[in-house]
DNA sequence: GCCGCCATTGCACACGCGTGCAATCCGCGT
DNA sequence: ACGCGGATTGCACGCGTGTGCAATGGCGGC
């Protein structure tokens, strides 16, 4: 296979036509499922294809159809644990349903995100998808406009209509303030970053909500990166003074720095002392040192759904667009003291 | 900007051209840098295409060309962090410099990176990166072959002439047996995975030779994933019996998930009963729960160096292909017990 | 004023492929 | 034997762009 090839450069349809001695619109329908070919002269242009290594160029096909089958995965801070997962299941879908994945890693600018969505438009992609991130919304109402579907992850963009999938962030951290509320916590915390992220702020003005309702103070964090160093900044100054004795983390890294900063610098136990929640369920939240009782971000449902949109928009560009919540599910591991009023173990 | 563009499809070089009233050609020689266009029809392409909101199709430029300015990165378990690393620096140099990347990502299967490979050759991509993972060789052989350059980051090839960018391996396994001798270790072990890979072995050999040539014995661990639950494993297996004070694990996780075992299940204090050394260096080594002293890899140089072989290979195809190797420093956190000959502190 | 040179411009072709349309072929019913 | 319908096949055009080539225009030197 590929003998021919050694030429240094690509074998095109003409030259398969020629060596098998049809024509060339006959090498075309062979490689066009559902195109009218004799299984004769089928087999003698696979044969004469596969002996030059013949491959179809794409570029060409895309060309004629005005539409690539390429999707477009926005990102930033691709190194993330929880988005190097989003970034792991959206490309293996993709490709699995034959797309192929272009991938644009925007830094961690805002800035730069317009420009490579732009870059990216040129080559005719099918779809865009926004793992996370904030494209502005000039750029995302052009695409539509121009008929490339986008698709927003972990982001709702509450100007246009655009398709989004989120993870019910509200419910999370509604939920947080009940696991440490049940656990007995009296002084709260949350800790969250600088970034104003829709899903940690939504995450953070639930977990205040619900804790205002039962009447528990909250004391807040939010500044710094969406990192671990952050999380153990945010340990060391609150664990300085009074009691805090139960925080939430909207974010597993934040969570591990807490953890560590509280445990190995202030000395808290945890959870006897201090109980902490995290949010996302990135694979180091399991590991033996921190065992975080976390949120686990439904990354399997999430990437389903893109999966689907897609499809349905290849199918009918013009369907309305719509907003698809996903929940996340408590993972209990060791963090969280056992509650108190429901059984008597300690 | 992109007013006439809700019609939903996009804008060609000739609608531009009826609309400021030159040839197509001079819409074309102003998007192309270096042609011959006069400052004033540049100006009024320039408006018009704002105007109406035209991108140059890439598709087809790619086509006249017969190479697209894409560049396949190929990698498997992109969610662990070491290569999420490699990833997000590769992706975002190539950005930088005007490429665009096509995601392949292999799962974990050797099986798929051949088609994986296939698929993205008919794009007619400018070059092909292996980040991690084994293509087989036919497959390699065939894209130099119809000119399309591949390189290979920590993977050696030795049966054909391939670009190869790889960290010196033997060396860091090397220099982590001379840490840990020097730390007064006596019985060491070195903790691998089931996967052979070259970079992999690589470390541990030059371990086990170095160790071998100071006459101390190394106990092996080679089976599991390359995860942190087969380092725990591994530590929870090899610290039951007699005393192993010293370790080298040949990735991070691994080192993590011994440390995890060896501190929490097994009650070895590290570094005082016992030295571990990891490689890597990925962000969660520095975490303050686990200080690991580790190698770090070059991702800055090895990035460099791959984006210096596709600029060269996009100007001489036929240049000779080489290896280059560099060099992995030691990061000294708090895993390893201080050396006794040299100072006399604890 | 005339000639030559250079910058600019438009025409036309090519890139590799999909596909509508007409022509051809084969088999079957009468 | 003849007509007809369905399956194949080849021709030719088009997708959107880059670029060689010739034509045009302007300008300096004589």
């Amino acid at each position: 296979m590929g003998q021919d090839s050694s030429r240094g450069s690509f074998v095109t349809a003409a030259d398969i036509a020629q060596h098998a001695g049809v024509s060339r619109s006959a090498v075309s329908r062979t490689f066009t499922p559902g195109a009218s070919v004799s299984s004769e002269v089928r087999e003698r242009v696979l044969e004469a294809a596969g002996k030059l290594g013949y491959r179809v160029n794409r570029l060409a096909r895309s060309l004629i159809h005005a539409k690539s089958n390429i999707v477009g995965l926005v990102g930033t801070d691709l190194n993330q644990p929880f988005h190097a997962e989003c970034l792991s299941a959206l490309s293996m879908a993709l490709l699995e349903d034959g797309f192929q994945c272009m991938l644009l890693n925007a830094a961690n600018a805002q800035r730069h995100m317009g420009a490579l969505i732009e870059r990216v438009l040129e080559y005719r992609v099918c779809a865009i998808v926004v793992m996370n991130g904030s494209p502005p919304s000039r750029i995302v109402k052009e695409c539509i406009a121009s008929g490339v579907p986008v698709i927003l992850v972990n982001k709702s963009m509450p100007g246009s209509a655009v398709d989004t999938v989120i993870t019910d962030h509200a419910a999370g951290g509604r939920s947080a303030a009940e696991q440490l509320l049940a656990a007995g916590c009296r002084q709260l915390a949350v800790v969250s970053s600088g970034a104003r992220t829709a899903s940690l702020v939504g995450r953070m003005d639930a977990f205040r909500d619900r804790a205002a309702e039962a009447g528990v103070p909250v004391r807040v964090w939010q500044e710094g990166s969406t990192d671990y160093s952050t999380g153990r900044e945010a340990a060391l100054t609150m664990l300085g003074r009074d009691g805090i004795d139960g925080a939430f983390c909207v974010t597993d890294l934040l969570a591990l720095g807490f953890l560590d900063a509280a445990r190995l610098d202030r000395g808290r136990r945890v959870p006897d002392d201090l109980s902490v929640i995290g949010f996302d369920d990135i694979p180091q939240a399991a590991w033996h040192a921190y065992q975080l009782t976390t949120f686990r971000q439904p990354v399997q449902l999430l990437t389903d759904q893109v999966m689907q949109i897609i499809r349905r928009r290849a199918e009918t560009p013009d369907s309305p667009r719509a907003v698809f919540t996903m929940p996340a599910t408590l993972v209990t591991r060791n963090t969280v003291r056992a509650p108190l009023a429901t059984k008597g173990l300690t």
